[in-house]
DNA sequence: ATTAGCACTCATGCTTATCGAGTGCTAATG
DNA sequence: CATTAGCACTCGATAAGCATGAGTGCTAAT
C-alpha cells in the first residue's frame, strides 16, 4: 500500500514536531507549517485516515495526534532525511577522541561517554568482538615478594592483566620458568580452549612444578575468562532521569535492565550486520523498553574485530542527528581501534 | 539541659518509627507503643515541649511528629543503641570479601559495591590515602611491536600499569635500558615529585636518548599522576531512586553531586580521625543534601594508610544497623589490605 | 476533493465541600 | 503539680462540580 506524497509529508511533519515539542499536534497547526493551499478540515481527514492505517494515535479524543510505533517505523524506514554533522561537531569529537590513547577499553570508555554527553541519553558499547581470539603472549612480572602480574595479550589487541600472589619467594629466575611455560602451553590457543579442565591436564603434565604454580594458572584461567567476556561499557544513565517520558517507576526499570545485562546484550546481539539499526518502543518486547528506542551501529576494526555501539534514549529522540552523531564515533573507533591492532 | 528520661524515651521512639515507616507519629499511637501507664494527653503535653526544644518537627499542624535534624542528633549521640551483626550477615560479608583478591583496587570496588548492596543506598569510598607515597617499582614490559606496558608499584601498596607506544620497535634490550634508567632515576621519588618539570630536566640529562625516551616518559607521568590522585569507588547511587524522599528533580541533584565529585570529596575529609561519623542533611550545607544523611568511617591499613569509606542514604534511615555493617566492612578492608601489603 | 460550520469530547484548572486524623488548650481530678 | 478527659480547631487529602478551550468528527454545501 502506498501512502499519497501529502499524507507522507504530513506524517513526517507529525514526527518532526513531536520530537521536538514532545506535544501532540493539532490539524490547525499542521496547515500553518505545511503550507499546503488547503484548509484545516482536509488536514483532518488525511489524519484520520492515517489514524486508521496505525501510523498515528491520539492520547485522547480532543487531542492532536502523535506518531505511533509504525509511524515511527515508517518515518525511519522511508521519510526521514540524512543528518550532516557540521565541522564544529566533527571537531569535537575529533578532539576527545584522537587523544593518543592505545588502551582499547579506554578507547571505548571515552567514545562511550563522548557519546552519552553529546545525546544527553544513555549510551553502551561492547569490547571488540572477534570470532576467533588466541592467545598471543602471556607475560609475568613481579610487583612485590610474592605477587606478580600476569600479562594477557591476545589477536584482537586485548591486553588485560591481573595480580596473583604466589605463597613463596618470587625471583626473577622462577617467573621467567613459568613464564616460559605458560608461553610454551598456551600461546596460540583459542581463548575458548582455556578451562578449567584444560589447565588441569596442563597442571598435571607439568608434575612437580604444578604445586608451584597453581596460583599462575588459576590467575591465567580468570584472566583468559575475563578476556573472552566481551566487556560492556555503559554511560550516561542518568541523563534518562531529566526525561518527561520516565517516571521514577520507569527509570529504575529501564536501570535494572542495564545493571542486569544480559538481557540487554541480547537486544545489541539482533545487530548481525554493518548497517546502522534502530529498534522502536513495543517492537523488542521488553516492556521496559516500551517508551524507549535503540539505536545500534558497528564499529568496524577488520574484517573478523567489530563491537557494537548504540543510543538508548525516548521513542521521541532525533533519529537523524543521533544517527549521525553515532555513526560518525563508530567510524573514528573503529579506525582508531584498527590503527592500534596494526600498529 | 537534661532532658527527662521519658522524654529521652520518647523522642527515641519517635525517631525508630520514623526511621521504619516513614510517617509521622500520633500521641495515641506512641503511647500505645511505649507502653507507659499514661495517657496520649500526656505524650502531647510532652511532645509539645519536645518540640519547642526543636527536637521535633510537625510537617503540618494536624499531623504527627517527625524527628527534626537536632532530634536526629540526639538520637545519634547518645539514645541509639550499637547493633551486632547476625552470624549470617557476618559470613556473608566474609565470604564476598575473603576472596584472596590482592588487587587493592578491585577489593574496594568490591567491598564499595557488597555495601550497596547491603544497604540498599549509595555508597562511596576511596583509595588508599598516604601522607607520602613513593615509588617503589617500576616495570616495563613489550605487549606489542610498538607498544609497552608501564607497571608502577608505590610504598602505600597500589600498583598501577598503563600501555603506551613509542615510534620506534621496540625489543628487550631498549625495554631493559629504559627500565632501569627509570628505576635509576626514579625509584623511591615521592609521587608529588614526579612533575611535568621534574620530567623535562630528566629528560635533559639523558642527552641523546631523550628523543626515544619522551614517549615512557608520558607514560610515567601520567600514570604517577593517576597514582597519586586517590581514586574514588561509587556505587548504588540508583538505589537512592526508589526511595520516597528523593523525587525525580532531588535524585538527579544528587547524583550529580556524585558525578562531578569534588564536593563529594571534601565531604568525605571532613571525617578526621579513625572514628566512625554521621553527618545529617542540613549540616553539611549542601542543599542536595538537606534531605540525606552520610556516615563515614575509616578502614585503617596501617599507621600511615587508611581510606574512607561511607553510606549516603535518606536521612529516615537505620544508623545502628547500618554502622555496624559499615564498621565491619572497613574493619576487614583494612585487615585484608594490612595483609596485602606486608605479604 | 475540499471546506465551512457546528456539535461533541475530554484534559485541565479552579472552586467548594466533606472527612478525619491529630493537635492544643482548658478545666477537672487525685 | 502531674495527669487527663473533653472538645474545638486545623489542615491535608479526596472527591465532586463546573467552566474553559483545544481539537476532533461529521455533515452538507461548493
Amino acid at each position: 500500500m502506498e501512502l499519497s506524497d501529502r499524507k507522507m509529508k504530513i506524517l513526517s511533519e507529525v514526527v518532526n514536531n513531536y520530537i521536538q515539542y514532545a506535544e501532540p499536534i493539532s490539524s490547525k497547526m499542521l496547515c500553518s507549517l505545511l503550507n499546503f493551499s488547503v484548509s484545516s478540515a482536509t488536514i483532518r481527514n488525511e489524519l484520520a485516515e492515517l489514524t486508521d492505517l496505525g501510523l498515528l494515535e491520539q492520547p485522547h479524543t480532543s487531542a492532536g495526534r502523535i506518531p505511533s510505533h509504525l509511524g515511527y517505523r515508517l518515518y525511519i524506514n522511508k521519510l526521514m532525511g540524512k543528518y550532516y554533522l557540521t565541522k564544529k561537531n566533527k571537531e569535537h569529537i575529533n578532539s576527545i577522541l584522537n587523544l593518543d590513547e592505545i588502551d582499547p577499553e579506554i578507547l571505548l570508555k571515552n567514545a562511550t561517554s563522548l557519546l552519552a554527553d553529546m545525546t544527553k541519553f544513555a549510551v553502551i558499547s561492547t569490547g571488540v568482538c572477534t570470532q576467533e581470539d588466541y592467545v598471543k603472549n602471556i607475560k609475568l612480572v613481579q610487583v612485590g615478594k610474592c605477587t606478580a602480574m600476569i600479562i594477557l595479550t591476545t589477536s584482537s589487541g586485548l591486553v588485560k592483566n591481573k595480580l596473583f600472589r604466589c605463597e613463596f619467594l618470587l625471583t626473577d629466575n622462577i617467573l621467567d620458568r613459568f613464564n616460559n611455560i605458560l608461553v610454551e602451553k598456551f600461546v596460540g590457543l583459542s581463548l575458548k580452549e582455556i578451562t578449567q579442565a584444560y589447565i588441569q591436564s596442563t597442571a598435571a603434565s607439568l608434575e612437580e612444578l604444578a604445586f608451584f604454580m597453581t596460583d599462575v594458572l588459576d590467575a591465567l584461567l580468570e584472566i583468559s575468562e575475563l578476556a573472552s567476556r566481551t566487556d560492556l561499557h555503559f554511560d550516561g544513565q542518568i541523563n534518562l532521569l531529566s526525561l518527561p517520558e520516565y517516571d521514577q517507576q520507569s527509570a529504575i526499570k529501564l536501570m535494572n535492565l542495564f545493571n542486569y545485562s544480559d538481557d540487554i546484550v541480547d537486544l545489541f546481539l539482533m545487530n548481525d550486520d554493518n548497517k546502522t539499526h534502530v529498534f522502536i518502543g513495543e517492537e523488542m518486547h521488553h516492556e521496559e523498553l516500551d517508551q524507549s528506542s535503540i539505536i545500534i551501529t558497528r564499529y568496524v576494526v577488520d574484517k573478523a574485530n567489530y563491537g557494537i555501539i548504540g543510543v538508548v534514549g525516548p521513542t521521541r529522540m532525533n533519529y537523524t542527528k543521533l544517527i549521525a552523531k553515532l555513526e560518525y564515533i563508530a567510524y573514528l573507533v573503529g579506525n582508531k581501534l584498527n590503527n592500534i591492532l596494526e600498529g
